[in-house]
RNA sequence: GCCGGGGUGGUGAAAUUGGUAGACACAAGGGACUUAAAAUCCCUCGGCCGCAAGGCUGUACGGGUUCGAUUCCCGUCCCCGGCACCA
């Protein structure tokens, strides 16, 4: 045995000896239970960052501790391949998309397996690959055989200097990223997958899944947002015809309160004004202006402008004008809204602003409405009544929706109406690096899907694209097809599926067919395959929402076409929290942005440490600090784990990211702290290596030890207790901490007591087995090398020993008036009285009682006493 | 703006979900060992008062419930994530 610990030799040691013994392949097994343990798969971004770090550890904590507790378990991974990034990276290096990203794989696979997780590789798979991306084609089109994806078009991002569309993230304030033009919106064409016709059961099912952390089912359900309304009518005469202006409204109970209505810039009654009004066409033209991120929506200037159409009102038959509204969205509801300023904040600052009537019709009993308290009593809609609303006064909610909705319902102008807040899932990409979408144009026979037999349709890997829209478009090889219904000559397709499409299935593609390698004759397995559902799935809570409902949808989707048979594929999530470092970043002379990493500046505190500035240290000038953020490539302020990896190991890399915060909290980022695991791991094996000659004689334990010893041997089963009760919560960073109690423990224990060695053995055997899932190279070479046995990981977990913990007296914690006085000690399991008895008779309990009585005595058993005098 | 989460020492955090606030670490300061450095070991470490014993105060801020609140309730401020084309 060495004396001193040499990471880089054992490490690689263990990784040499797991690869050729095949420890980590996972084969079906049906004597034991089965768990799937799933992480996320990472984008190839071009190297790990402490995100990948920190999820992968938790997966391969998890992994590990299941499988010494006896299960037989599967660990995957794969590459969500395709993506935007590639085809940055090829506008800057003119490098095809396709070798940027087989390359990042290449190198991100050689980092995880030096982190050591036990992951069976025989299984990996990436999403860029025709054999996996061929079955998002083919569900496609059973998908349109089922009416289950549909075409209609969709409003996108514009750069009308680059002529492209452009993602989200590509719209800073407003402008293209790399043009800093005006970012305008576009209606074009697209496929959409009916994700809607499933939120009832989306929604109904989150109550199947206690496995789930409950803000995430929180956020889906919101998310999916189940509102119960009324949809109905403003009739009005326009051009000489009877037309109807359809709305809905969660809050019909407001409805006599209507002043005005207001209609999306897109809405045809808006196109219908602006016909003989130059003025409301420009402000049309204006509303055009802008990204369509739902953000940026929300928080612009309320504008509008009257139409001078007037509609009426369906119950009062008053005159109602319509004005166009810049923050009606068309793609939600109707694409128009009633609009009753006294009882919404958005319609009433609208009213402000334009000088609109406001019509309070709601009240609470016993407040005063003539002022504006009415605007408060629309919150609570389970105290307001209707007043000013003629035959409805003196109702409340429910009754005057429901008396409402009859009236309108009787006039044939509405009725109640589900209304959800879940949209179709858009996804036609103008993008080259993704999966093609399997369609043919053709002129006489319209859009045609790909026949199964010519499936996959193939995206070419050697395009460049150079900002100016899909490369596939000047790919004549690639255009150039025949139409699979007429013969005639036919054009492809060109955009590619949204990237969420792979994400949404992978889980089951790692286990398609027993043994470890996919079959490729089919998409999935159904219900009787082995492995699925994922047991344990672990990611970032920034997939909360899309991701998630995504796969759970698709999920849904594949058990209607008949391939599974179970109705949600993840039965346990653990979201762990980002890990985020400081932003930096500043304008270029286009008006776009540019970021530097942290390491590319240096920082300007004020004097309290707080960081308020910094500069670049290229060229001295000064950079925006923007606070922290999520570490991420486009924001250059991620950090490379290798460095760490390479000067500590990963042992020291997994203990401090465990170590330094639980898994579902954010993990801000910060250098110090991993010095002290390196530390700890050295002082580990040094103990190990001092008292290697006292285990490995297999000492046995004495039937009684003196009180140090028996103290340390139950203070090392107490925190064992703990870390067994942390583990089951999947609290890895107090369990973490028990290791190293555990190890204070042994340290400071008397060598020279009797029985010391049969301790220290027994102690030192449930120290290694606790931290073998965290660290498992250096307890894996320690287990062999004193002797305990050859694979710590066929071991079995650790339990604390009754008898180790039996104590004749406890201490109790003396409180007066729930102040802190004093403690005492009983003998273990003292009845009430005597605990009281003891607690009134006590020296301190007696002096901050001041000679009064005991009103009450509180007795939390094994904790405190409170005198209440 | 809307939805979700968070705010505890100089720092990361803990507190068995209403019962001793700050476990376990990091950083800092002091000391031991050493020719020296590294490594290692020991001590101090929320704030205020005090030589000390001890006392008061303290979990973003303001209220409330309770014998007892970091934990529950109401309000405010700040930070993080998501908002449908980043993944």
């Amino acid at each position: 045995m060495q004396e001193k610990y040499h990471p880089t030799e054992i490490e690689k040691a263990a990784q040499n000896r797991w690869e050729s013994t095949g420890a980590h392949r996972a084969s079906e097994d049906a004597a034991k239970p089965k768990y799937y343990c799933l992480s996320m798969f990472p984008y190839p971004s071009g190297k790990l960052h402490m995100g990948h770090v920190r999820n992968y550890t938790i997966g391969d904590v998890l992994s590990r501790f299941h499988r010494m507790k006896g299960y037989n378990v599967l660990q995957p991974m794969g590459w969500d391949a395709f993506g935007l990034p590639a085809e940055n990276a090829a506008m800057q290096n003119h490098v095809p998309p396709a070798q940027w990203t087989y390359d990042n794989i290449a190198y991100m696979k050689k980092q995880l397996k030096s982190l050591g997780f036990a992951l069976d590789w025989e299984r990996e798979l990436a999403t860029c690959k025709p054999d996996y991306y061929k079955w998002n084609q083919w569900l496609f089109l059973r998908m349109l055989e089922k009416g289950v994806a549909y075409k209609k078009t969709q409003v996108v991002n514009w750069d009308p200097v680059d002529q492209t569309v452009l993602a989200n993230e590509q719209v800073i304030e407003g402008r293209g990223w790399r043009t800093g033009a005006l970012v305008e919106k576009r209606e074009i064409p697209g496929y959409y997958l009916a994700i809607t016709k499933y939120a009832d059961e989306l929604l109904s099912s989150l109550d199947k899944l206690p496995g789930w952390p409950e803000r995430v089912k929180l956020m889906q359900a919101n998310w999916i947002g189940k509102s119960y309304g009324v949809r109905f009518a403003f009739p009005y005469e326009l051009d000489g015809r009877k037309e109807l202006l359809w709305v809905f409204t969660t809050r019909a109970d407001t409805i006599m309160g209507v002043t005005f209505c207001a209609v999306a810039a897109e809405h045809p009654l808006a196109a219908r004004a602006a016909r003989d009004n130059p003025q409301l066409a420009a402000f049309i033209d204006e509303c055009k202006h802008g990204s369509v991120m739902e953000a940026d929506l929300a928080t612009m200037e309320k504008k509008g402008m009257p139409t001078g159409i007037f509609v009426e009102h369906p119950l009062t038959h008053e005159k109602v004008e319509v004005w166009v509204g810049n923050y009606v969205l068309m793609g939600y509801g109707e694409g128009a809204v009633m609009a009753v300023p006294a009882h919404d904040e958005r319609d009433f600052g609208f009213a402000k602003k334009y000088g609109l009537p406001i019509k309070p019709v709601i009240a609470i009993e016993g407040e005063d409405y003539s002022t504006e308290a009415w605007r408060e009593s629309y919150a609570d809609k389970n105290r307001g009544f209707c007043v000013n609303s003629g035959k409805y006064d003196g109702l409340a909610y429910d009754a005057a929706i429901d008396a409402i909705a009859t009236d309108l319902k009787a006039k044939e102008l509405g009725d109640k109406q589900v209304q959800w807040r879940l949209r179709d899932w858009g996804i036609s990409r103008q993008r080259y690096w993704g999966c093609p979408i399997p369609i043919i144009h053709c002129e006489s026979c319209g859009s045609v899907p790909v026949p199964d037999d010519q499936l996959p349709v193939v995206l070419p890997e050697d395009c460049v694209p150079d900002g100016s829209g899909n490369p596939l478009n000047k790919r004549e090889d690639f255009l150039a097809c025949t139409c699979p219904k007429c013969g005639k000559p036919a054009r492809r397709e060109t955009d590619t599926m949204d990237t969420f499409v792979d994400s949404s299935w992978y889980y089951a593609r790692y286990c398609v067919g027993a043994g470890t390698r996919q079959a490729n004759d089919r998409m999935v397995d159904d219900g009787t395959g082995y492995w699925m559902p994922v047991d344990q799935y672990i990611g970032g809570i920034e997939h909360a929402i899309l991701h998630l409902l995504y796969s759970r949808f698709w999920t849904k989707v594949m058990r209607d076409v008949g391939l599974v048979s179970y109705d949600e594929p993840f039965a346990n999530l653990l979201t762990q929290g980002m890990v985020l470092n400081h932003i930096f970043s500043r304008r270029t002379d286009k008006g776009g942005i540019e970021y530097f990493a942290p390491e590319e500046v240096d920082l300007v505190r004020d004097e309290g440490g707080q960081i308020t500035g910094a500069t670049c240290k290229a060229d001295g000038r000064p950079v925006d600090y923007g606070g922290v953020g999520t570490m991420s490539k486009s924001k250059r302020n991620g950090v490379d784990p290798q460095a760490l990896i390479e000067q500590y190991g990963a042992d020291t890399a997994r203990f401090f990211m465990m170590f330094a915060s639980p898994p579902e909290q954010t993990l801000e980022w910060s250098d110090s702290g991993v010095e002290g695991a390196y530390r700890f791991l050295r002082r580990i094996w040094a103990f190990g290596y001092a008292a290697r000659d006292a285990i490995a004689a297999r000492p046995a334990m004495p039937a009684s030890l003196a009180a140090p010893l028996a103290d340390v041997r139950r203070e090392l089963h107490l925190t064992l207790k703990q870390a067994n009760y942390d583990l089951a919560k999947m609290q890895f960073n107090t369990v973490a901490s028990a290791a190293m109690k555990m190890l204070n423990a042994l340290e400071k224990a008397p060598r020279d007591a009797a029985g010391w060695d049969a301790v220290a053995a027994e102690g030192f055997a449930i120290l290694l087995r606790l931290l073998a899932p965290i660290t498992p190279h250096v307890c894996d070479a320690l287990w062999s090398e004193l002797g305990y046995g050859d694979d710590i990981f066929a071991a079995a977990w650790p339990e604390p020993l009754a008898a180790a913990l039996e104590q004749d007296e406890v201490e109790l914690v003396l409180q007066v008036n729930g102040k802190l006085r004093g403690s005492l000690r009983v003998p273990a399991g003292a009845p009430k009285a005597d605990i009281e008895a003891a607690a009134l008779a006590h020296e301190a309990a007696q002096k901050y009682m001041e000679g009064k009585p005991a009103k009450k005595i509180v007795v939390v058993p094994g904790r405190l006493v409170n005198i209440v005098a």
